[in-house]
DNA sequence: CGCGAGCTTGACGTTGTTCAACTAGAGTGG
DNA sequence: CCACTCTAGTTGAACAACGTCAAGCTCGCG
């Protein structure tokens, strides 16, 4: 297994033993993305697992011509994860909104790992569990918040979560940013252009700046 | 371990050895609760992992005075599972929507087993991204569908996978719905009549039959 | 230079919420 | 036994929030 997986995988693998090391390394297949090209499609087969190590990744339904942005998947993560002992396949595409690097493991390699290896195990349940409450939040904000809520909590999860910065290139389009927040492409924009006036956020075309984290946590609460 | 808690916990207990069914049986209460009482509030400490044996329970999110029901757990299935090596609160609150029994264990007393017993953590896993599956489709019906699809989908939903028949009575009540679907009470009862009008459902009280699953599917597609 | 994709803006129509009022049944206490 | 109250269910009308449509704009790329 060259260093640069093991790097990769560090805080994952850690626990593995020099046979289960040599597995992965024989399953495992480095590959990069360009921005805008798809890892993997709705419906197709999920035989595979992968593992961001650069970039950045949309996972979005697409449901009559509308897509739902699910979550933004930054290194470190795993994608395709809860296809895992599902029907093998895929229920959400991926795509790559900035050039990206990944790992992509066999999903039977995955499954060998969480069976000989409880710390292994556990660290998948502990994942999973995080990003379903993570789901749970984008519900209440999707569907309990008017559009000002929604676009603040995207803005805050950018800052925070994604960027961790204030000051950030948000790479989304103003289109990708409606489909991440559940809405049309021309209310993304007029509600962004409202932040901007009212010195919320500082906004010069991708480039996002936030000014008053209050406001914008303010706005995330009375929805 | 008596019999009754064998019996209901057979499909995910059954690789255990005597050790584990024993250790489970010192660490397992069983309780009932009567229809409308509190499981679990959000915000609580999630010290338990609840096992739904008997009854019907909804698992909700409580925001700004408005609920939203997650999701409706009938037996066999757990509840606060998604709680499991995380920070240890609950991130939703469950009630009893009709009389239920259940067993509460203890959250450690799962990490015991799953890190002790692989073929149970791959259920749990399994059991994990299934229920995540059924999330994402929550999260488009209710984000990208108009009234009557979604309450299209809370119709076959009770029909197909609570109740397995055409013919129930649904126990919900009309806030349920409502908070089911993520409208407010009045476009729930509205939308309820008008397919009772259009005899697509056959609707008194609560008690709900469905005529033309055709047509339930047709809006649950159209949105 | 021209073309297409992303972005922007205003006008307009629709969807769905809110508010207010009214009904019926179930429980409670005088 | 009869007010009284509480909750669930229902209905209509007014209103606000959003999406849609249409038009124009800019910028990078072939």
């Amino acid at each position: 297994m060259n260093t640069n997986v093991q790097k990769a995988f560090a805080p994952w693998f850690d626990n593995l033993n020099q046979e289960q090391l040599d597995k992965i390394a024989e399953n495992q297949v480095s590959l990069n993305y360009n921005k805008g090209e798809i890892l993997s499609k709705q419906g197709g087969f999920a035989s595979h697992i992968i593992y961001l190590t650069e970039g950045l990744v949309k996972i979005y339904k697409e449901h009559n011509d509308k897509n739902l942005i699910l979550k933004i998947v930054k290194p470190g993560e795993f994608i395709g994860l809860s296809s895992l002992y599902s029907k093998g396949i895929f229920d959400y595409s991926a795509a790559s909104i900035d050039n990206s690097k990944v790992f992509s493991i066999n999903a039977e390699m995955m499954q060998f790992l969480i069976s000989n290896n409880s710390d292994f195990a556990q660290k998948i349940i502990a994942h999973l569990n995080a990003n379903t409450t993570q789901y749970f939040e984008r519900i209440i904000s999707l569907t309990q918040k008017q559009l000002h809520g929604r676009i603040a909590d995207a803005i805050l999860h950018l800052s925070r979560v994604i960027y961790k910065s204030d000051k950030f290139n948000m790479l989304l389009t103003r289109r990708d940013l409606a489909e991440f927040c559940g809405m049309s492409t021309e209310s993304a924009i007029r509600i962004l252009k409202e932040f901007h006036n009212d010195k919320i956020v500082n906004i010069e075309g991708k480039n996002l700046e936030v000014i008053s984290y209050q406001l914008l946590e303010r706005l995330s609460e009375v929805g």
